[in-house]
DNA sequence: GAGTTTGAAACT
DNA sequence: CAGTTTCAAACTC
């Protein structure tokens, strides 16, 4: 797809494009017809923590909700596409269906080998998105590919939105040579963000869901970054850049009705690839406010210094990839949301930002730490125009704010806290978007804004600093901001260093210390966006350890996040509404324990203690009819899960990280691994497909089994509402991106298909 | 709004 | 790794 127009590139480009890697790339492209947004929900952010050290992991923001709020979400896309003339901007249009594709040129890269690959959808339709790939080293060869194929920027733009692009960067190895681009991102970023937060890595994904309110930002997923960079570590420089816009973001598939806005950062593979240092920094994955991004697509002669700036110095270093949805109502809008644009940070007001300024400020913060699950990429779809912040206003706030945790670690970013999804992410977005502005004290969070009320909260910390867990705003990967109580607060933009440096230590210590506690799907959603894709039902990785509030408050984060209490779960006296822990058995003993179980609790730590495999099922009782029917879903969906590597891998998937983790976390891990950050990455990607390794397809165990004893699956939570009550709730986020596992390499395997699928 | 309760996170 | 302490959110009044 990429290149075939391509004016005759150098050896080197030609080499690349016939490696493996570009080839990978191709396929990648393409992307699974958007499902559209409706579901966006799930959006999972995996770090692979096997990919990218620890510190890449961090790396990802999580959200900025407060300060975030200075995000500004443009659903303008359709400006930006105009102006798109700029040269390294790319717009295609996608045939039929009228979207704009810019491609963002890795001019600078070091090698020629970019390649960007953008995946456009039909912001209005739900068509497959037309991926377009772009390989381009040099910036020669970025106006190569302007020949190449890619097309014309200035034509047609308007109408079109660009719904998904998706660029990576990645300047692995020659990243060397960049890496003081590296660093110098970092710094940028550090600046940028504070200045501005201009230029986007494109580390970090963006989706909108248009249908979902939620606009979640996901860092760059290692894993994918991993894929490519697996395919295409001969290949130096990789560069994507995934912007998604437009309802039909072909990765929001899973866009739930969240307005929210989230962004998981996930591991960024970088971290083979880049010295470490890269990684905390902000050269990792940086979220890019959709607005930023959509601004500086729309406007990418102007602003996008992208292609030299990013490519030489964020690209350069890095392999990012961004996915950047953005839910809000682009989907009806169709085209307008801008799509991101990779590299550049969007937020920084458009035009200020020089293009060259801009470049590549990764951004890490996530505008808001939606509730978001996992990263859909799809989900994110749809963000409710309504909601969508004005990108000015946004950036200004950015600017100001300075929430944006870009540096932040990226994993976990997913949104934690704010989590939830669901519903009330939606208000959460809006509130945080009008709070955006930039000075607003508002800025808070998004943390849901549950119906609550309690949504703008933010954290109070006292003794933390709010640079431990402890603080949600740091949890969540975004810096206080206004709303904040906090006092002694370093979890500012002006102490990325700082809060990246406590980040990733946080993460070396626990993996998973950033993932979302829980991750959701809602149901409808992950129907519609094929249900593969999501991890059916919502999860709580962790599990919880209640003894008093019998899982029936918030204490109980199964409970808070709108799930049920899985095997992992060490509570006492489980009542969670949403799902009792149901029993867990041993397999050999699954059906006599299973007796057990239905009575409800009894089957509990058993297994758990048992590192043996465990059969979950969930207890029909506990379950309302419909919740019934939800419930299996779920368990349909752990069965992915399960059909991971056995015991056997206590580690998933090769990440060797995993070794590391603590029990518990290996506990969750394992579930989680299930997701494996690719395959739930892929998935979130893809919308599907990878789930089916998930679910099941990649391992033929359809059984519940889930290795671990540790690994929770929660009951769906969705009962009913489909929406945990604890949406509404809004402590932490419950509903955080499945954290970024270490890549499975099987996974991996598995996932490429999908990917592929994904791909035309 | 202050005080208490709770369970996770952090520490030892 | 387990136990204890610390912490801040959730909850109660």
């Amino acid at each position: 797809m990429d290149t075939p127009d391509r004016p005759p590139r150098a050896a080197a480009t030609a080499a690349v494009e016939d490696s493996p890697v570009f080839n990978f790339i191709n396929s990648l492209s393409p992307i699974p017809p958007p499902k559209p947004s409706d579901s966006a929900h799930n959006v999972q952010l995996f770090k692979s923590s096997d990919l990218a050290p620890v510190s890449s992991i961090f790396a990802s923001p999580h959200v900025n909700p407060a300060k975030e709020s200075k995000l500004p979400i443009r659903e303008d896309s359709v400006q930006l596409s105009r102006e798109s003339h700029s040269p390294n901007s790319v717009r295609t249009r996608t045939g039929a269906t009228s979207s704009i594709i810019r491609m963002i040129r890795c001019k600078n890269i070091v090698s020629e080998n970019c390649s960007i690959t953008c995946y456009l959808n039909d912001s209005t339709s739900s068509k497959a998105s037309q991926p377009i790939q772009l390989c381009g080293g040099s910036a020669e060869s970025d106006t190569n590919q302007n020949t190449d194929g890619k097309k014309d920027p200035t034509t047609e733009q308007d109408r079109t939105d660009i719904e998904f692009v998706l660029l990576d960067q990645c300047g692995p190895e020659k990243m060397d040579s960049s890496q003081s681009g590296n660093n110098a991102c970092e710094n940028q970023l550090s600046e940028q963000h504070k200045d501005e937060l201009g230029s986007f890595d494109g580390g970090y994904m963006f989706a909108h869901q248009p249908h979902s309110d939620m606009l979640r930002l996901a860092p760059p997923f290692e894993s994918e970054t991993q894929l490519v960079n697996e395919t295409l570590q001969t290949d130096n420089v990789y560069c994507e850049t995934l912007l998604t816009d437009g309802p039909s973001g072909s990765y929001t598939q899973n866009s739930a009705p969240d307005p929210h806005l989230y962004w998981a950062g996930a591991v960024e593979g970088c971290a083979t690839d880049y010295t470490p240092q890269m990684l905390p920094g902000a050269c990792q994955s940086q979220l890019v406010p959709n607005d930023q991004i959509n601004n500086k697509l729309n406007e990418p002669s102007d602003y996008m210094p992208m292609d030299h700036n990013v490519s030489s110095q964020n690209l350069r270093g890095m392999r990012r990839r961004c996915l950047f949805n953005e839910k809000s109502g682009a989907a009806n809008e169709g085209a307008k949301n801008s799509s991101a644009r990779h590299s550049t940070n969007s937020t920084t007001p458009r035009r200020k930002i020089s293009s060259s300024d801009n470049n590549l400020k990764t951004l890490r913060t996530p505008p808001c730490a939606l509730p978001g699950i996992g990263l859909h990429l799809n989900a994110l779809a749809t963000v409710p125009k309504d909601k969508m912040v004005p990108h000015n206003d946004i950036q200004s706030s950015l600017n100001q704010a300075s929430n944006v945790p870009s540096a932040v670690g990226s994993s976990p970013p997913t949104d934690d806290p704010h989590t939830i999804n669901d519903d009330s992410s939606q208000t959460a977005v809006v509130a945080y978007v009008g709070e955006s502005s930039q000075g607003s004290p508002k800025k808070k969070r998004h943390k849901f804004d549950n119906g609550d009320g309690t949504s703008c909260k933010r954290c109070s910390c006292k003794k933390s600093k709010c640079l431990k867990l402890y603080c949600e705003c740091f949890h969540a990967g975004v810096f206080c901001s206004e709303p904040c109580s906090c006092q002694g607060c370093l979890n500012m933009p002006s102490n990325m260093e700082t809060v990246l440096s406590t980040r990733e230590q946080i993460e070396s210590r626990n993996p998973l210390a950033f993932a979302p506690k829980v991750i959701r799907t809602e149901p409808g959603q992950e129907l519609a966006d094929d249900s593969n894709k999501t991890p059916a039902s919502s999860r709580h990785k962790r599990g919880c350890n209640c003894k008093k509030s019998s899982c029936l408050k918030k204490y109980c984060e199964c409970y808070q996040g709108g799930v049920g209490c899985s095997v992992s779960c060490r509570c006492e006296g489980c009542k969670n509404a949403f799902g009792r822990r149901e029993g867990v058995a041993l397999l050999g003993i699954e059906e006599a324990k299973r007796g057990c179980e239905e009575k409800d609790g009894g089957v509990k730590e058993e297994t758990t203690d048992n590192d043996k495999q465990l059969v979950i099922y969930q207890d029909s009782i506990n379950l309302t009819p419909a919740e019934s029917v939800l419930a299996t879903p779920s368990v349909v969906d752990y069965r992915p899960l399960v059909a991971l590597p056995p015991l056997s891998s206590k580690k998933p998937r090769s990440s060797t990280k995993l070794g590391g983790y603590s029990s518990r976390l290996e506990g969750h891990l394992k579930s989680d691994i299930l997701l494996s950050p690719f395959e739930s990455y892929a998935e979130m990607m893809l919308g599907d497909g990878t789930s089916n390794v998930l679910k099941g397809e990649s391992s033929p165990q359809t059984s519940v089994k889930v290795v671990s004893p540790n690994k929770k699956r929660v009951s769906p939570p969705r009962i009913g509402t489909g929406l945990s009550p604890i949406c509404k709730s809004g402590r932490k986020l419950i509903l955080k991106s499945i954290p970024s596992f270490p890549s499975l390499g099987v996974d991996i395997t598995n996932e490429d298909p999908n990917t592929s699928s994904l791909a035309p």
